[in-house]
DNA sequence: TATGAATGAGGATTCATTCAT
DNA sequence: GATGAATGAATCCTCATTCAT
């Protein structure tokens, strides 16, 4: 890539963290070793101690930035009102962010053990219960309260179950999107999904 | 219940696979030591060696005996006619082998990385693709397969996601079983059903 | 000394403190690597880890080996009348362990930082103040309390600083407790020590 | 004290040596590391490389500071008369100084190891040695010559040994001479010290 | 005067595994 | 069936030091 030495000055950080990812998602974060990583990068083992404190704190540093966009969702989602169509909304804009971050999600649930001694509140589970708890209506018939819980399940379990079906990928998508959708919707009876917004297109992930 | 040390006699190797399980599914594989599992058991390392070749020993005799039913319920699904009854009826007994089986199906999702170099058509992962072969029909339209594949993950996660929501654990599972069976069926638009056949009752898990 | 490896069976542990004792006194306790001292043993570090959960295990496990003697003359002084007499003898006992123990006092001095941290009463300072409470009268005019406190601390310092004076070892050791008992019948004016009980020869430390 | 940051101004280097010989004096020499030093100043540890050559020069640098004041005195000494009253003089004299730079003897004492391989004639047993042959006469008896040492040694014990005693700093000190004082007197019999020559106050320490 | 970025050597510790008994 | 003692390889991490800027 002509990436020579000289080109890679300041970026060190950046490129840790890359590596580490790469790696993190692929092995496991217990069976990923620093000397690996380093190796990768062709520096010194002591050089990722410059750039993080501990090999926890690479760790922790990958999962911030890839819980942002589901924080900021879950944000969002806490400013609007509680209705059909905000939790429509929530799933729709879940699906675009999770089309546009497998590979994070997918290093997430790798190394869920991993992580599941931080600070609560801090945990990918406590975000999804954080999201579940947005879509689901205690007081609904339990069926129901499945359905919304599925909805948004469902989109990360059938994307990953899907990966050796072959389709265009955002035909998979639309296609899980709607089964979400569907699910919600038949989650509240009686209420009447905002007419003319159905599946849609994704924007461009750029 | 009586079991002093002198009876526990012979019966070590189930207790190391035991211990283990309990471990891995907590864990992790990674960060669980022989040491660990050795000192659980009051026994030493060396005692551990002579039960089991290796470590990955222990977690393979593990996996093997938990995957046993999961085997047992494809292979009786291959015999069936693919009609939607037969789908009902798997995703039906697999909602009962999960609910007796929850540590264990706990303990594969945990250890999936550590199992991934296994043999082809070993591992967790081929045999819910195997599963969702015998449900999902690849002429169907996406979403119908969506829904289909859907039926048996639901049961998985959704499982996990009302752990912390208070309510019977057989009225939940009902209730998932009945979201499943729901997902089945939309998925074959124009089939009818079986009738008389609803969610039921679990069996007794003796 | 014709110790083969075979010989040395069951005594690694001994044969760890002792390598130990002789570089924690020589380089001090931080300076001093596992590496080192498992070399000079010709094991491997792990084998350490075996005998000792960590290194500062070595550490403290000789400090309680040599504390023992301590612990003895103070528990002894705790049971006499605080008299002259008893302190004299706590005095000239001191002395005698002092004599056969001095490897393990130079230990001590060099390894006091690092034995800091150690639970309150567990340090070398701990006991000295306690020795030279049984030593003092807290009622007494202040210099004669220092005469008290001294009689213990002249014995130390004098065989540390009268290394490089040539003379029989026990001659010197005589002189210093002729000075420390000077300093204690001094401390106690009025007093009347024991008649017949001198210097005296000190026994075999065999 | 009004010490802006700007006021310290390229007083960096001294700065350096106080956080130094507090955390060396505190910690002892091995367990204190540059980051440590340069942490608690808030610059780099390269900063540190500007004003000294080595973490040993730092070490060094404190040392040769704190034995100027032993020097002069041994110096001094050296020009005296070999009498009674010169040894009372310079155990005065000693006595003064530690009094004003106890936490600099205590810095010394907790780091004799690390500096043990310095050349001859800079450590601070030598010089320790070089003042007890001030204070004793090689051809008087041997208790007699203990007598003198320990005239001098007493001084560093008894002050960290009465620590924990409650009594006034000043009367601590001055009983401590006394005992110095008439230890050396004892050690000359038959030789008549200068009288009027008490224990005296002592001298402002600006 | 200082810093940012990095290195090389070495630290303590843990691990799965072995083997004679 | 199980232990006591040990190993070799790897782990994470820290340190003093360097050097271009």
């Amino acid at each position: 890539m002509g990436s020579t030495p000289q080109a890679r000055r300041g970026d060190t950080r950046q490129r840790i963290q890359d590596v580490a990812m790469e790696l993190f998602a692929e092995q496991g974060y217990e069976k990923t070793s620093l000397r690996e990583i380093a190796e990768r990068l062709d520096v010194t083992k002591a050089a990722l101690y410059y750039h993080f404190k501990t090999k926890e704190d690479i760790l922790i540093s990958l999962f911030q930035d890839l819980a942002r966009p589901l924080d900021e969702l879950l944000d969002w989602g806490r400013q609007q009102p509680r209705t059909l169509e905000t939790k429509q909304e929530l799933v729709r804009r879940y699906s675009v962010a999770l089309q546009s971050a497998l590979p994070l999600f997918r290093f997430m649930q790798q190394n869920q053990a991993a992580m599941s001694h931080l600070r609560p509140g801090e945990t990918l589970k406590d975000r999804m219960i954080a999201m579940t708890n947005l879509l689901r209506d205690p007081d609904a018939a339990l069926p129901d309260q499945v359905r919304s819980l599925s909805a948004l399940f469902v989109m990360h379990t059938a994307i990953f179950a899907m990966q050796h079906i072959e389709a265009d990928p955002e035909d998979k998508r639309k296609a899980v999107l709607e089964v979400a959708l569907d699910l919600l919707a038949q989650a509240h009876p009686g209420e009447q999904a905002h007419p003319g917004e159905g599946v849609g297109d994704a924007p461009d992930a750029s």
